[in-house]
DNA sequence: AGTCATTAATTACACTTGTAGTTCGAGTCA
DNA sequence: TGACTCGAACTACAAGTGTAATTAATGACT
């Protein structure tokens, strides 16, 4: 029997700064239609339908969303893990401005943004449920 | 008298992803001639000196490298802050994919990359040097 | 002074991204 | 059935980005 090779996450799509916008949109909803899209964008972000509807679109032709037709309508939904999504784009900037660093990285949040109290907790108690921290 | 305004930080100018990695050969040398750089960058990155000259350019005109003659030579030196652009930039990043939540941020790492425990002992102290921290 | 090597400037090109207008097709309504 | 509305498709354009070749200018060397 060969061994048995490790299986590979799928890569992840580019997806552009605009695009993770709308990624978000269909994330928080799992599957919608593209008028509540635009009808939360057009009002957190000022853009007019037809510059939503180019971003869907080159979402689904990117793979990272995609559709069914119900009447003449699409219903969309992501086909990429959110997570997934976040690590990969979190990992890259990382590596790109941090040298692959992760403190770096928090260091420049505690030293040049007020978090609050319940932020620092957080963050500490995530480090706590690590080997080597206090249970 | 009128009341004392606040001094804002200088805006950071737009540096794309390739931007940044020859910033940082410019941050870690202080002053440096394009020669030195290129060379680095040819074994790290095997991009060709045309491509890397490129991007000085376009990064002296973005205002983010500044320049002086010596002869036929230029000497480039940094005219942003490393620590104040990384902080845009990951703020951004922060605010686009985690709704500007720190935690979630810190969480995809912790969850899925192998920090050592070095690592984690250094995101620990830093915490820890917070108030509401052990001393 | 002429030649050569080096450095920066200029040019190129394809692709990506942000933003949006216009057209087309299908469903709905009177 | 025709008109209208709506949703997607198509089109547009400027700017930005990644990558690199070519040209021009300047200093160094013989």
């Amino acid at each position: 029997m060969p061994p048995k090779t490790r299986i590979q996450p799928p890569q992840t799509p580019a997806i552009s700064d605009a695009e993770w916008i709308v990624m978000r949109e269909f994330w928080a909803r799992g599957e919608t239609n593209s008028a509540e899209v635009i009808a939360a964008l057009g009002k957190t972000q000022h853009w007019k339908p037809p510059t939503i509807m180019t971003l869907i679109t080159r979402l689904v032709k990117k793979g990272a969303l995609g559709f069914e037709r119900q009447g003449r309508e699409y219903r969309y939904r992501p086909l990429v893990d959110e997570a997934h999504c976040a690590h990969a784009v979190s990992k890259s900037l990382v590596d790109r401005v941090f040298g692959g660093r992760v403190a770096p990285l928090l260091a420049t949040f505690l030293d040049r943004q007020k978090l609050s109290k319940k932020d620092i907790a957080e963050l500490r108690q995530m480090l706590d449920q690590k080997p080597g921290g206090p249970k």
